[in-house]
RNA sequence: GCGGGCGUGGUGGAAUUGGUAGACACAAGGGACUUAAAAUCCCUCGGCUUUGGCCUUGCGGGUUCGAUUCCCGCCGCCCGCACCA
């Protein structure tokens, strides 16, 4: 008997088109069936997809499956993240339409993506490019506006002069725009910014609710809301100052060390240092010189402490009659506290190589545990770490924790100016998500600006504020700005001519609510709160950890800004998050330093050493690290070509073998050959199993005997685990499971021909097993083997077979026996078998015997139906 | 510098709550079948070894009857943040 080969070639879009047909995956809200929401993170529309997407897609596509499978009512979206630079960029290198570019890129990558199987609803697609979508970004950006939650101020951008543009921060590179190489100056632009830091608290105490997060994700969500609690503090300036102010104020979170304080430094940019700077030259030489070191020195050395002396005195505020020198210093930052501090050299490392520079006095106010008073000295280490407070009168003795509770009442009841001189404050590192882009691909800010009236959003009723698609890149600058007549308008409210707001919205804005939109993506409003509420949050968010802080945490205020709109009944979007990691590859190096790419070379194992060479030249190659897949190193492999020559099943297959899905994975063609192999092993499987029974016809399945019970009990624990595997997201652990469950039928197919009747229904029932248990994650060959055993129905549409509890018990156990912990043999006892009879039938071994060598065991550690441990 | 994570065979990795370390796979080697190749099937596969065993989860300690797992101290690698007062 010879079993044809399994050939994806043909099978895969055959089944493909069966889905698409039956509709399988279109879901509808009415279901009553438990909601289960799965997303993926979009994709970017570049051009065409790559290993990253098919791991991330295989990986959602497997729960959703399975969820399916669980009789869950699945959601299982997908579309396309489609503003951003990259269109502006084709436009100007190769003058395409920015429009025709993203819209023919997603056309390609959808294609691209059908050919994976994937289980995904493409009726509720969307594209953030789509006046269809923006236009309720526009709508809830007017709602937000008017609830508080969005405001305009000054903020510095990188701007390109010869581009005449506004850089992202990594669009600087050495200070120099990306593209121009002009040099980038600092320019301030009025700008709209959402307020998240009004939900900075929130956004950060809710971390500890979100347990189905990477721990990871949560710690760098946290890192950058970074929440600092301290003291604001007034410092008099000693009287006859020439200056406007007569206090500065400062802020601390180490108020406890305060008597050690030596000095204050102001902030380059603190209003003090301009007033003082108007009337000093080197001081505003200093001042130019901070700003230059802002963005070049980062790759030269560590910016050294630099400070200049302004003349200027405070009083100490608990020393009586003493004074702190004020200076300016590079290391202090205008963003955050009050761009002032004072400096305690003895306990913080900055302040004492400041200290130490310009020979300002350390005297250290925390004694270290078991440190002596009398000779404890500070040399080039500050001493940050907890202690006793001494050397600072009233607060002497107490613990750090202590001291700041008490200096923050004392300088409570204390007032300077007519204010309290301490107030305790916290702080936040996060700033306000500033949401203009001064750029064509985007969504336009529905703002009119009218020289009578002022800044107005546009009425609702003239949205979409639809973004041109007739737009020219020969100028440099914003093409939506140059546009003859789009931004010109008339005022809605004074009727008289106005213009439109020419800033678009950062990408981030569109990917922060796209999720919401899926639950009714036709819906005449932004979302429909009730549907949204039915599906939200998304049960199984999964993308990339590159987008750990920005996108999720944007998202995450998003959903509370809609709440707050009325938009979502909801404060966070993603009740679970998993963060793949990367797919990379083995790079190559020609015999002059070239990269080759993987189908430019080819290997040969001499004396167990593999060696490249490459094909065109015939010349050994250098096989170099395993890297992330870039263009750059040319060790990519283009998911086209894999998916033709192996089908989707196998690169599937292969993507959720062996590595964890959180690790990086390396793709290696010896993998996905491996992955063809077992599709193919599966597939003979099915034939022997269909042949043997067609050959047994005749035969009545009488009962199991021994053997069929133990292949019933290595399926049915399969089944269990590879559920629980799935569950949990380990899915390199069930294709293990799902190895060994093939292993034992392949073995056990061998056996049935000699007791058919006594067995095969024992192998029948495992074969089935088997092929729903590969369903989620080869799906096209779990259908044709589906269809191939002559069941009914899509294996896609059947239920995840459900495992007796009896099957998965065993009634005998075999315990390790060791002797001082190391193993030395084992006993086959009934299960739960007492402790008593266990050390009985031990001790009564002929090798336990002999080893204890008439020795009586000082111990027997026996733990049951697990291990027993002698010891002598 | 701060924060987090990770170190297990030639390789990817597995190991429940502290209970047989190396499941499963890849690679490699040997054999069967074949005119031959592919495909397939079988065997070997951490190290040492006097064949009785001994050693082995980055290194060194500790707790324990028992440690890949818990604790302490090192070493190495990766990631994030980086003058945050």
């Amino acid at each position: 008997m010879s079993v044809e080969r399994y050939n994806p070639r043909e099978a895969e879009p055959r089944w493909q088109q069966v889905w698409d047909d039956a509709k399988s995956f279109v879901t509808n809200t009415d279901d009553p069936r438990e909601p289960y929401y799965v997303l993926e993170m979009f994709p970017y529309p570049s051009g065409r997809i790559h290993m990253g997407h098919v791991r991330n897609y295989t990986l959602g596509d497997v729960v959703a499956r399975f969820q399916r499978a669980r009789g869950k009512n699945v959601l299982h979206p997908m579309g396309w993240d489609a503003f951003g630079l990259p269109a502006e960029n084709a436009a100007m290198e190769r003058g395409l339409n920015p429009g025709t570019w993203t819209r023919q890129n997603i056309a390609t990558m959808k294609a691209q993506l059908k050919t994976m199987g994937l289980s995904i609803d493409w009726t509720r697609e969307i594209a953030t490019c789509e006046p269809q979508y923006y236009q309720h970004q526009q709508s809830m950006f007017i709602d937000m506006l008017a609830a508080g939650l969005v405001t305009r101020k000054k903020s510095k951008v990188n701007w390109d002069p010869v581009d005449m543009t506004v850089l992202a921060n990594e669009q600087v590179i050495d200070g120099r725009g990306w593209r121009s190489g002009a040099p980038v100056e600092q320019r301030e632009l009025t700008q709209w910014f959402f307020k998240i830091t009004d939900y900075a608290e929130d956004l950060l105490t809710a971390l500890d609710g979100l347990t189905d997060w990477p721990e990871k994700v949560r710690t760098m969500q946290r890192n950058w809301i970074g929440k600092s609690e301290g003291l604001r503090l007034l410092f008099e300036l000693v009287p006859g100052s020439d200056v406007s102010q007569q206090s500065i104020e400062v802020f601390t979170t180490r108020p406890d060390t305060i008597f050690g304080a030596s000095f204050l430094a102001l902030s380059p940019d603190h209003p003090l240092t301009t007033e003082l700077a108007a009337g000093n030259a080197d001081l505003s030489e200093f001042v130019a010189d901070c700003h230059r070191q802002g963005t070049a020195t980062e790759t030269l050395e560590k910016a050294e402490k630099k400070g200049f002396y302004t003349g200027l005195y405070v009083k100490h505020p608990v020393i009586e009659g003493a004074t702190l020198p004020v200076y300016v210093a590079n290391f202090v930052l205008m963003e955050y506290g009050t761009g002032a501090i004072f400096g305690c050299p003895a306990h913080d490392q900055r302040d004492l190589d400041f200290a130490r520079k310009y020979e300002l006095a350390v005297t250290p106010v925390v004694l270290p545990p078991g440190a002596d008073a009398e000779t404890f000295a500070i040399g080039i280490e500050a001493a940050v770490d907890a202690g006793t407070i001494y050397n600072s009168g009233f607060l002497d003795g107490l613990a750090v924790e202590e001291a700041k509770k008490a200096i923050a009442s004392h300088f409570g009841a204390r007032t300077v100016d007519g204010q309290p001189q301490g107030r305790v404050e916290v702080n936040y590192r996060l700033r306000d998500w500033g949401l203009s882009r001064q750029r064509y691909w985007g969504a336009p800010i529905p703002i009119i600006h009218c020289e009578v009236c002022g800044t107005l959003p546009v009425p609702k009723k003239d949205l979409p504020v639809v973004l041109p698609e007739d737009v020219s890149f020969d100028k440099p600058g914003n093409a939506l700005d140059h546009h003859p007549t789009w931004k010109h308008t008339t005022c809605p409210q004074c009727g008289g001519a106005a213009t439109r707001e020419t800033d678009t919205m950062d990408t981030f804005v569109d990917s922060s609510w796209y999720f919401a939109r899926f639950t009714a993506p036709e819906a005449p409003t932004p979302t429909i709160p009730a549907v949204a509420n039915r599906w939200m949050p998304v049960d199984q968010y999964i993308g990339g950890i590159e987008h750990a802080i920005l996108h999720l945490l944007y998202s995450r205020f998003f959903t509370r800004a809609m709440k707050a709109t009325g938009h979502i009944g909801l404060d966070e979007p993603f009740k679970g998050m998993f963060t793949q990691g990367m797919v990379t590859h083995e790079t190559y190096k020609s015999a002059d330093g070239q990269w080759l790419a993987p189908e430019d070379v080819r290997f040969e194992t001499i004396e167990g050493e593999r060696r490249a060479i490459e094909i065109q030249s015939g010349r050994p190659a250098r096989i170099g690290p395993v890297e992330k897949i870039s263009k750059s190193k040319r060790n990519g492999t283009d998911p086209d070509d894999i998916l033709k020559v192996y089908g989707a099943d196998a690169a599937r297959w292969f993507i959720l073998s062996d590595s964890p899905p959180e690790r990086d994975i390396e793709w290696t063609e010896a993998g996905v050959e491996g992955a063809s192999r077992f599709q193919q092993r599966i597939w003979r499987l099915v034939g022997e199993t269909v042949e043997i029974a067609k050959q047994s016809a005749g035969i009545v399945r009488v009962s199991d005997d021994d053997e069929a019970l133990s292949l019933r009990k290595t399926v049915h624990r399969a089944v269990h685990n590879v559920g629980g595997d799935i569950e949990g997201l380990r899915f390199n652990r069930a294709v293990a499971q799902i190895y060994e469950l093939t292993n034992a039928l392949v073995r056990s197919a061998g056996l049935v021909a000699v007791a058919p009747a006594a067995r095969l229904a024992a192998l029948e029932e495992g074969v089935e097993r088997l092929i729903q248990l590969i369903a989620p994650m080869m799906p096209h060959l779990a259908e044709t083997c589906w269809e191939a055993l002559g069941k009914s129905g899509l294996v896609a549409d059947a239920l995840w077979p459900s495992v007796n509890p009896a099957l998965l018990v065993d009634d005998e156990v075999t315990l390790p026996i060791q002797l001082n912990g190391k193993r030395r043999g084992e006993i086959v006892v009934p299960k739960g078998l007492a402790a008593a009879e266990v050390e009985k039938r031990v001790l009564s071994l002929d090798e336990i015997v002999r080893m204890l060598d008439g020795k009586a065991p000082k111990k027997i550690v026996i733990v049951p139906d697990r291990i027993v441990n002698v010891v002598v």
